[in-house]
DNA sequence: ATGTAC
């Protein structure tokens, strides 16, 4: 039997790229990663094997907790963690994270990446950060619009936005869960939360977000990459942010409250960060409202940013925006919690960086990627590379969920004592928004986690498809 | 991730 010791636990390798924890003291279910060796290696100084035991500990929670290849250790729950909640178990605001539904969208065009030179890349991203506002604190230029329709948008997600003018309803087909969850309630949401939700739509964000302009740089799956619009030496545009201070707030308040909720209901919990309250209860139903206003919020904030961006693109490059092929390809949450039926029940899987994956067929997809699985998107790190991938075979172990991107290898703290030299070096041609690379560091690819092994380690497994690898052109980031 | 602090 291969067994490893990684921070005090003993895994048992259980399959290809398959670690298991099994169940001991309070545990009620076994945690199950997803690393090669590798990787393994790369969790010896942090805490995520910990907080996925931890996890697997709290009431109503389903076999198996699952880690993600790309998992490191975060506030409550891993980042890369999935933790599945039956109905009359507990939800928890740090299994979701600070930033309600953060997640990916990926446009296609029909441009082609060598018609781009090094002087139209800056345009591009010098217009980009002229229409969307980056770095943290930063209000929305639609405020005006933004605020009339901030209530229609928490209830009804995308749909909102679009009757307000930003872009068009073919996209809902092309969004995750349609661009919107039912049960968000405005008034389960602080009026502080409210405030900042109501200026900051339509911003990106600091830290990990951007939006990157892409070139196609390999095909790796002829068929699928056809039916999602992709070509080799395209160039794609990626959207990475989330729900603003409007979802860090609504974390912030809630974590209190189900920490408070924990205690009232006599729900033990193992850490703070998995402050938990019963679903059923009035504190969990208040935060099930709160976290799905913000995730209708952070799908209507990339659909906002993505019109931004496509005028951008008009403006540079003078043409229309149907003559340059743009298109929605899809839009997933990584950070979220949602009711889905797993195993003929119904249960609350809770994502926190980790991806959702429908394969073929399966009848949650949209009509547009019902026989492919609709795609999900994996990014990298700024200087290396992304993937599109589809999820096929066992998936149903990990509730149909993948890695979301590579990973962090070295906290920001670490990142911070990575050199210009080294930074430039990684980064390589990319070109970027940012003056000085001390801004963004701790973003440096050599914080990351080689995404190629990340990916590599469920297409080995046999559960995801890779379709598409995309590199970037040029980058912006949001900085202070 | 984050008006990065109760």
């Amino acid at each position: 039997m291969d067994t490893k010791t990684v921070q005090g636990y003993t895994l048992i390798k259980d399959g290809v790229n398959r670690w298991r924890i099994p169940k001991f003291g309070k545990m009620r279910v076994d945690a199950i990663v997803y690393v090669n060796d590798a990787l393994l290696s790369l969790l010896h100084d942090d805490q995520s094997l910990r907080q996925l035991v931890n996890a697997a500990m709290l009431p109503g929670v389903v076999e198996p907790v699952v880690g993600m290849p790309d998992i490191h250790e975060g506030f409550g729950l891993p980042i890369g963690g999935v933790m599945a909640i039956e109905r009359h178990g507990v939800i928890s605001a740090g299994a979701v994270g600070y930033d309600i539904n953060c997640g990916v969208r990926l446009l296609r065009t029909d441009l082609e990446a060598r018609d781009l030179d090094k002087e139209t890349l800056y345009k591009l991203i010098e217009r980009i950060e002229h229409y969307v506002p980056t770095g943290i604190g930063k209000k929305g230029r639609h405020k005006g619009i933004t605020r009339k329709i901030f209530d229609d948008v928490v209830h009804n997600g995308v749909e909102a936005v679009i009757r307000a003018g930003f872009g068009d309803r073919q996209d809902l087909n092309y969004i995750e869960d349609g661009g919107r969850l039912s049960g968000a309630d405005i008034s389960a949401v602080s009026k502080e939360a409210q405030e900042r939700g109501e200026e900051q739509l339509g911003t990106l964000g600091g830290g990990n977000h951007f939006i990157e302009i892409q070139r196609v740089d390999r095909i790796l799956d002829e068929k699928l990459a056809q039916a999602f619009g992709l070509f080799k030496g395209q160039v794609t545009v990626m959207i990475h942010t989330g729900s603003r201070g409007f979802g860090h707030q609504i974390a912030t308040d809630y974590t209190k409250i189900l920490w408070e909720g924990a205690k009232k209901y006599g729900i033990e919990v193992p850490e703070k960060g998995l402050a938990a309250a019963p679903i059923d209860s009035k504190e969990g139903q208040s935060y099930y409202k709160a976290m799905v206003a913000a995730i209708n919020y952070a799908f209507s904030n990339r659909q906002i940013i993505m019109c931004d961006v496509i005028k951008a693109f008009e403006d540079v490059l003078k043409k229309t925006a149907e003559s340059m092929g743009f298109k929605l390809v899809y839009d997933v949450a990584h950070n979220i919690a949602k009711w889905e039926r797993h195993g003929g029940r119904d249960l609350l899987v809770h994502r926190k960086g980790a991806t959702r994956a429908l394969p073929a067929g399966h009848p949650q997809n949209p009509s547009a990627y019902m026989q492919t699985g609709h795609p999900a998107l994996v990014p990298g790190s700024m200087g290396t590379g992304s993937y599109v991938v589809v999820g096929k075979g066992e998936l149903s172990e990990s509730f149909f969920s993948v890695n979301h991107g590579a990973g962090r290898k070295l906290s920001r703290t670490k990142a911070k004592s990575i050199t210009k030299q080294e930074f430039e070096r990684a980064m390589g041609d990319v070109i970027y928004n940012v003056g000085s690379y001390k801004d963004i560091v701790d973003e440096s690819p050599l914080a990351y986690k080689d995404v190629e092994e990340v990916v590599g380690v469920l297409v080995n497994r046999g559960i995801t498809i890779p379709v598409a690898k995309m590199v970037p052109l040029a980058v912006v980031k949001g900085v202070d």
